[in-house]
DNA sequence: GGCAAACTTGACAAAATCGATCAGGATTGC
DNA sequence: GCAATCCTGATCGATTTTGTCAAGTTTGCC
């Protein structure tokens, strides 16, 4: 349980990358497939349903690609996820009348708040001093 | 994401069940799937893996059943859902060293927390005055 | 001893999902 | 018009999920 898809993972990965590259006119899937290490068509797909969610911007013909649709610091590492995965549906469901009901959205509030996190944030974090390994809860 | 199988769901209904009639002696997998409205045979499969896992302890013959291994508060919700569907693994694989690594790892020990709960928990939940709806976390 | 009730084991299968590939079409810049 | 790029839809193999079924084995009881 609470494992991401390699969709998701890939979106997430290509949304970053994305964000790292912000400013400098579309990217090109295949330049994000190269850079992240993802097969270029699956990320096609993936690319699709992130502009459908309209979490990118995409440009058609020559010297077209990718863009972010808002600031990096708008968009969420959630919706990415969300997005791709569908939600987190722990809520809902059979379980809406159950006893469990109440820890099972007392989970799923843990993991929103824990993935609130904007794509800036993920860029600044890996700038200063590469990835943070000790976090306080 | 975040999303618990059938199986997983099943479990924890068969192991609320036989919390909530522990004390009166074996309890039969016909009994649990009807009162809980799970298909008989796939329980039975599902109780195997519990008892793979020492959560519950089984008697065979006539007048057989399913017992608890431990008191009803010895046995967390994220036992019996871990048992089935698997650990969190949020951390670990492909995640190890991104710059994910952080927000993920907070997201998977927000959700451990959350279901460290026990069964027996659930049971005083449900005596008293039903399900809990708001919790302050 | 024998029977019925219950768990045990293992095979099997339909269906859905996942990860990925491919072919062709549409659009744009030059 | 041509090449680069995104877009759409089909397809495919592997795996997982959700069950079902058909034996077996153990036990309590008469």
């Amino acid at each position: 349980m609470l494992s991401l898809s390699a969709k998701a993972r890939y979106g997430l990965q290509a949304a970053y990358d994305l964000a790292l590259h912000a400013g400098n006119g579309p990217r090109q899937a295949r330049e994000v497939a190269a850079d992240q290490g993802i097969p270029q068509h699956f990320l096609e797909q993936v690319l699709v349903q992130l502009k459908c969610a309209t979490l990118v911007r995409s440009f058609r013909g020559c010297h077209g690609g990718y863009v972010l649709a808002r600031d990096a610091q708008e968009i969420s590492v959630l919706e990415v996820l969300t997005c791709l995965d569908g939600p987190l549906e722990l809520d809902g469901g059979p379980w809406s009348d159950a006893v469990l009901a109440a820890p099972l959205r007392r989970a799923a509030a843990g993991v929103t708040r824990a993935l609130e996190v904007s794509l800036a944030d993920l860029v600044w974090d890996k700038q200063r001093s590469g990835p943070r390994l000790t976090y306080q809860i």
